[in-house]
DNA sequence: TGAAATGTTGGGGCG
DNA sequence: ACGCCCCAACATTTC
């Protein structure tokens, strides 16, 4: 007699190879059940945002695709998750579900919950490591404690074991269960109701093989050049695999062992600059998911407590709030980055630093307005990446940006958009200034800014706050709420 | 994974 | 020839 089956309960993992649940349960022999469930309220306060789904869609349909390969495809199911497990339990008979564990305040507690209650009910089941390098609980100080600083921390981990992908491996075959498929990929309606993210899907590729061709082709060369390249928007110089990650198309191990491929032949690993700040961006991705998950209430609180007193501006009729979503400040390169989050569901990292820092210092606007409109407009919206980002940039987080770091647009554009080539493709009213004036239209004189087709105030909008006077004002609501008990 | 203000130095114009 | 000033260029400090 064949074992019972197994559920197999898909989440942020949303590839065959490289996934232990998925190699665990193919390796028993019984049945295999694949089963996503939406779970809106399993995700506490940050269920998917509207660009994410647009990829959770996507991403999801490639994935039951691969799997009807072998069989039978992916059950789709709305609603709590323990509920629709202890169903699906009943329903196939299945004597044990695995997953692959997520590490989110909310998911941490949702799979607490279901080990429990599934316990009580003689079930197996067993959550697997695939979505990070290492465990948070396997990186501590010397105390005992979790690192609060990235350099000290990412020294400790290149000093951990990685676990090897190819001891999980992707499954050959495993044994289709048939059961009815109930509800559909669609019904689970996560496309947006308007056009909005029709663009994207002339940008990206959801699912395992775009994850896995954008591996490829990135570690085949311009990493590279990804040290030099990173910092300048109008290239293409880093890997965009941010959301292929965090929906699991393909797993952290898999790229550093594709990084570590490339120099089998040599030995000497990691053998560029480019490689080693690669990696260490896997490391950042590590450290955010880390914190996140020693420091829960980071999504909606300031790691430093003095910043709960911040004396955030008045913005009434949320009219500052608006200008910086439309990608109309009248700064250029944070109107770009904010156009390119808006038509393509991405910004380029630079970008979202100078665009994040735009809103918390020049506008003084909360940082978890931010953080909310990313969450939104993001395709790679992942909580512990954007948490870790927007603290670091309000000065609030761990390893945080100095509060006196403030970025001058003006600067930044100049400095990392030199030919304007990157505010011209996604502010197209400024194609006609040179490279002298894109980045401050306001100084042109009347001729030039004839010559080149703008018209401030109609054309473009002139800046919604004076560089100076924001900064200014920047540091004296800082200098408040330091240095008191 | 800054920027601006302030300080220092040294070349060159000039009386 | 000398001292003085200006100021770019660079370094340091401060926010």
């Amino acid at each position: 007699m064949s074992p019972a089956p197994i559920l197999v309960w898909f989440r942020r993992d949303l590839r065959l190879d490289d996934n232990p649940a998925l190699a665990a349960a193919a390796r028993r022999g019984g049945k295999v059940v694949p089963v996503y469930i939406e779970d809106r309220a399993g995700e506490g306060a940050w269920a998917a945002g509207g660009a994410s789904r647009w990829w959770l869609h996507h991403s999801l349909g490639a994935l039951d695709a691969s799997l009807r390969a072998n069989g039978s495809g992916l059950i789709f199911r709305a609603g709590d998750s323990a509920e629709v497990l202890g169903r699906l339990v009943a329903e196939t008979g299945a004597g044990a579900v695995y997953w692959n564990r997520r590490y989110e305040p909310a998911s941490v507690a949702l799979e607490e919950a279901i080990m429990a209650r599934l316990g009580s009910e003689a079930i197996e089941a067993a959550g697997f490591a695939a979505s990070l390098l290492f465990e948070p609980k396997a990186v501590t100080n010397k105390q005992g404690g979790p690192f609060q600083v990235f350099t000290p921390y990412w020294r400790h981990c290149l000093e951990l074991e990685i676990p090897d992908p190819v001891a999980v491996g992707r499954p050959d075959w495993w044994p289709a269960a048939r059961l009815p498929r109930g509800e559909t990929l669609e019904s689970l309606g996560l496309l947006p109701g308007r056009d909005w993210a029709d663009g994207f899907a002339a940008r990206w590729t959801p699912g395992e093989q775009g994850a896995r061709d954008a591996l490829r082709e990135f570690v085949s060369g311009r990493i590279d050049r990804y040290s030099k390249d990173r910092d300048f928007p109008a290239l293409r110089g880093s890997s965009r695999l941010s959301a292929a990650l965090h929906f699991g198309e393909i797993g952290p191990r898999q790229v550093w062992a594709a990084v570590k491929e490339r120099n089998a032949e040599t030995g000497v690993f990691p053998s560029s600059e480019g490689e080693r700040r690669f990696l260490a961006e896997l490391g950042w991705r590590e450290f955010a998911h880390h914190l996140l998950y020693h420091f829960s209430r980071t999504p909606e609180a300031p790691l430093r407590s003095e910043y709960e007193r911040f004396p955030w501006a008045e913005d009434p009729g949320k009219r500052l709030l608006r200008a910086w979503q439309r990608g109309k400040t009248g700064y250029p390169i944070v109107d770009a980055g904010m156009r390119e989050l808006w038509a393509t569901g991405w910004m380029h990292n630079r970008v979202r630093m100078i665009a994040a820092s735009f809103l918390v210092k020049h506008l003084r606007l909360p940082w978890g307005e931010g953080a909310r409109w990313f969450w939104d407009t993001l395709v790679d919206a992942d909580l512990a990446n954007n948490t870790l980002g927007w603290q670091w940039t309000a000065g609030c987080g761990a390893d945080a940006a100095p509060y006196f770091r403030i970025f001058n647009p003006v600067l930044q554009g100049e400095k990392f958009d030199p030919e304007g080539a990157y505010v011209k493709a996604w502010v197209p009213e400024l194609g006609g200034l040179s490279p002298a004036f894109v980045h401050r239209p306001w100084e042109a004189d009347a001729a030039t800014l004839d010559a080149g087709g703008v018209e401030l105030g109609r054309s473009y909008p002139r800046p919604i706050v004076d560089h100076a006077e924001a900064r200014r004002a920047a540091l004296a609501a800082l200098q408040s709420i330091k240095a008191r008990p």
